[in-house]
DNA sequence: CTTGCTGCAAAGGTTTTGCATTGTT
DNA sequence: AACAATGCAAAACCTTTGCAGCAAG
């Protein structure tokens, strides 16, 4: 692996990202961090974001177009709800696990499997059913 | 569903994306489609793009931070490759209904998932072992 | 002292939107 | 005749990049 510095920046990111049970996007994670140290700008947020994927210390998600971090490392899924875009973690390790055991083949090495369902929470089915009363 | 009506500009989206079997982005749809109906401009084709995808009519997938589409709704599963970026099919419907069945509960009701493998292609594999052996 | 990292500013690329006009039904 | 859909142009966003100065090791 090449050569990084542990630098202010990136701990303070890397604490929150650990600290927190949401998905954040960058924006997010940049106001976040800015509390602490106002003179951080999102470029850096961004570079450090990457790093930190590419080295596979969080998790990136693209979710409604955007990119999502994710400082659990533990296997597990995503519901996303279809009406109000809320991310939901689930987690069952075996769903992985299976999915990565059926596609062992030579044409594709897998390393990571991301398993995200669409659906609907269960605020907005209530409001869906609310919905269909008053009409 | 609340009406729609059958455009010429429509009907060529859909029969470009059931034809092809790769994920083409907004982009190539538009330069496809653009050799049969020269006036069509990007913006309708993201505004039908987007109108198939919540019909359920094709798939809408996030990748490589961009849209990508893809007409088959047979249930499948897609690789992406970290080196080059190319999408690959695999077919093991099994992996989806197992990932169904599994996340049955009242606190989201799912209606769809969406499995992404992360790895290396053939490809790339094999360029990998050729630059570890000329270095 | 080396060079990775940051802040700043600008650019790049994808996707959406407002509006007058066109075309389906 | 309604109104959904289109073309055109502009805007909105998210993300990346070049560069000079700063700071971690």
């Amino acid at each position: 692996m090449v050569d990084t510095r542990m630098t202010n920046q990136r701990l303070k990111i890397i604490d929150y990202l650990k600290s927190v049970k949401t998905h954040p996007n960058a924006k997010t994670v940049y106001e976040a961090v800015r509390k602490e140290l106002p003179a951080i700008t999102l470029a850096t947020v961004y570079r450090n974001l990457n790093l930190l994927a590419e080295q596979g210390e969080i998790l990136r998600l693209e979710i409604n177009n955007e990119y999502r971090y994710d400082g659990d490392l533990c296997k597990h899924q995503h519901c996303i709800c279809k009406e109000c875009g809320e991310i939901f973690d689930v987690f069952h390790p075996d769903i992985s696990d299976y999915a990565l055991r059926k596609i062992e083949h030579d044409d594709f090495h897998p390393e990571c499997v991301n398993i995200i369902y669409g659906g609907t929470c269960k605020k907005c089915l209530k409001e869906k059913r609310l919905k269909k009363k008053t009409r």
